[in-house]
DNA sequence: CTGTATCCTTAGGGATACTG
DNA sequence: CAGTATCCCTAAGGATACAG
């Protein structure tokens, strides 16, 4: 891959900017995702082709894994790496801006408060989900 | 506007996740730029109608603003609005995560570690440069 | 169910000439 | 200097059919 220069919001940029990927990572983190078919069924309507060739970045640039589960052979399963992990404090942020000005957002105080101290819960649960698969 | 979903994620990436407004916003923030050449001139050569548009954009969701320089009528100046300001705390971690993972970043520890450092005295600064705009 | 393969459309972007 | 206005092009994305 060729970038368009060293910096690193550049990096960031074009690593997980694109239109679904950081979707697909929410999906991940917040919504405990796992199957392509749960990714597909994602309020934004992504489709079959473009998640295919998310999927497959993702896990090229190192975010995910893709293994295949365990109950069934034919289904695969998604999990994050730790550098996928490690995206959290900055979605946690976006997260958090995103309420304090989306005036879609109820309540920002509240759900901002809520988050930060559910924070090092999921990252715990998140973790241990790592382990799962790391093991 | 119309939003593909109500998801406080999806709402940064539509507000802010095309290619370029993010390192219109880092040149604001981190390299004191605040007129038009001088976006125009960084590393990643963004065009002239692209740079035109990205301004407007930005300045149309709130995120900067644009004022007629003291100096001199004919310069415009873009400053950064308390909305644009907030995006600091994920732009500080989404650095410190392309620090972590992209390779070209030299001491990645000690270069997340002056961030921190650095960044009660950032926002500091912005916040004064605000006060000069607002006043 | 988990994807490929195709086809098609469009938004986004690049180059460059031009204007107040 | 600070942008518009054009023209053009391609990558990105959407719809849908199909395959292992």
């Amino acid at each position: 891959m060729k970038y368009r220069s060293h910096c690193p919001i550049n990096f960031a940029q074009e690593t997980f900017g694109d239109k679904w990927s950081l979707l697909v990572m929410r999906d991940l983190i917040f919504k405990d995702k796992k199957y392509y078919n749960e990714f597909l069924a994602s309020d934004e309507k992504i489709s079959t082709n473009i998640l295919a060739d998310r999927l497959s970045k993702l896990e090229m640039n190192g975010l995910i894994i893709k293994s295949t589960d365990k109950e069934n052979q034919a289904k695969k399963r998604y999990s994050l790496t730790n550098k996928g992990l490690d995206l959290l404090p900055m979605l946690l942020e976006m997260i958090a801006w995103s309420a304090k000005y989306d005036s879609q957002t109820e309540a920002p105080d509240t759900f901002i408060q809520s988050l930060k101290s559910n924070r090092q819960a999921l990252i715990e649960k998140l973790t241990a989900d790592l382990g799962d698969i790391t093991a």
